[in-house]
DNA sequence: CCAATAGTGTCTTTTAGACAGTATCGG
DNA sequence: CCGATACTGTCTAAAAGACACTATTGG
């Protein structure tokens, strides 16, 4: 065992990582907001080469001596591009080949994020023109992006759909203290359709995700609503079905 | 236009990979199939350092010179494991971090993927007692693995669990000829509960994503039963409910 | 005829879908 | 009082869950 150890140590050693080619390591982030009644996706403008001055999404490679992990890589990221330091954060899916990238073989594994816009302040870049949210409403406002990075906003689109028709995900969307109809538009948002008020409140009830803040409601000329938040230390909830059907209700 | 291309060129003609200092990047495998009626996943013994000795989900470096893409060294890498060539696969998730591998700062993507034990062959890895199925029942078979990989491993599970509830998965399992019979069989395995059959029948009939096969039969000491396959060219179904709950049926 | 498993039907309970009805604010 | 939106209740149709029943084989 001693003797394996030793030998272990000794191949350690001599190993030289340099010896080998590998490919180039970076994090990319899709982050969306609720903004304008719309889905919203973070583009920042390319300042260097490669496809200097195109669109995509934020990211950058991965720092071996600073970040810690995956996760530690992208929460770096956000922060840089946004200021926003504990949204909802989680890893979307790699991507890797040969063509992406013109300097070579490379990869990135692709988090989406959901933020609150108002918790987020996009002078922060520096450069303050060379980022922006960009509208999901009709596909055409999307500027072509670099590298792939255009399926790849196209994935996380898919997946953040798919994700909303069955989990407690859109509150993350939304800021801290919300009131059910504020809710119900997200899903409606982001799902492109109309949601039944009743049912949905009964699944969001059952769902028993969010807490009431008592004596706190949001005023206007008509009855109050009560505001709400997600519970502290609140995973997110699955469904046991998809989100109800559209419907004629207003 | 052609002052930026230009630019771009020149930027590419100077870059050197090289400059800086990047992880290591693998793909590995986590390989499920049904046999003896448990749910089994693939292992490999280490021949080489770090970790020699020890089990591991097989994998492999991504080969920049002959993979074109991150699905394509999952591929070659369960091509040459298992010798088995379109089964189902699917990228499950990257991990990264600089302490997974002690020879630096590392990155997989892992794959899932299915198949059905009876197309494979073990043998084929050339030391034959450095591979083998392993059992997931009562957790504690499953030995020390190196790296990561054992909470890779429950991420698959996890996973691929979640899936079965509501997907029609579990067939990539089964030989490509099955009855309805033993595909429940294969749902109650992996779920590790049992399953009304006549709700799932019904399930199945709905998701309309089998064929039957005329005239061919399962024959024993009892009613014959209608062998079945997958549709050709079919993707994935997704249930719009969950698999339905326990129930006191055998 | 019997044991065994395949496959179908039926009844009950639960849930979703649609929509009406009541509540409470500002003006 | 009116318009507007919050919130709740009710009825109906559809689906799930439990389980019994029929069908068809080998021995």
């Amino acid at each position: 065992m001693s003797n394996a150890k030793q030998s272990e140590k000794e191949f350690l050693r001599t190993y030289n990582i340099h010896d080998y080619e590998v490919p180039l390591t970076s994090v990319d982030l899709a982050i969306f907001t609720i903004k304008d009644q719309l889905l919203q996706v973070l583009l920042v403008k390319r300042g260097d080469h490669p496809f200097k001055g195109k669109w995509c999404l934020p990211g950058g490679f991965i720092d071996i001596h600073h970040d810690a992990d995956l996760d530690a890589a992208a929460l770096r990221t956000l922060r840089e591009k946004t200021g926003v330091d504990a949204p909802y954060l989680e890893q979307l899916q790699g991507f890797g080949s040969g063509v992406r990238d013109p300097r070579g073989w490379s990869t990135t594994f692709v988090y989406f994020a959901l933020i609150s816009s108002d918790q987020i302040d996009l002078i922060h870049g520096g450069n303050a023109d060379a980022v922006r949210w960009c509208a999901i409403d009709d596909q055409n406002v999307i500027p072509p992006l670099a590298f792939d990075h255009k399926p790849i906003l196209e994935v996380a689109l898919q997946r953040l759909r798919n994700k909303v028709e069955y989990t407690s995900l859109p509150a993350h969307l939304l800021p801290e203290e919300f009131t059910l109809t504020e809710l119900q538009q997200v899903y409606q948002i982001v799902l492109g359709r109309l949601v039944d008020k009743s049912a949905f409140r009964k699944r969001i009830r059952e769902g028993d995700f969010l807490e009431e803040l008592e004596g706190k409601w949001r005023y206007g000329s008509n009855r109050p609503a009560q505001l709400h938040r997600l519970r502290k230390g609140q995973d997110t909830v699955y469904f046991s079905r998809l989100m109800s059907g559209e419907t004629s209700a207003k």
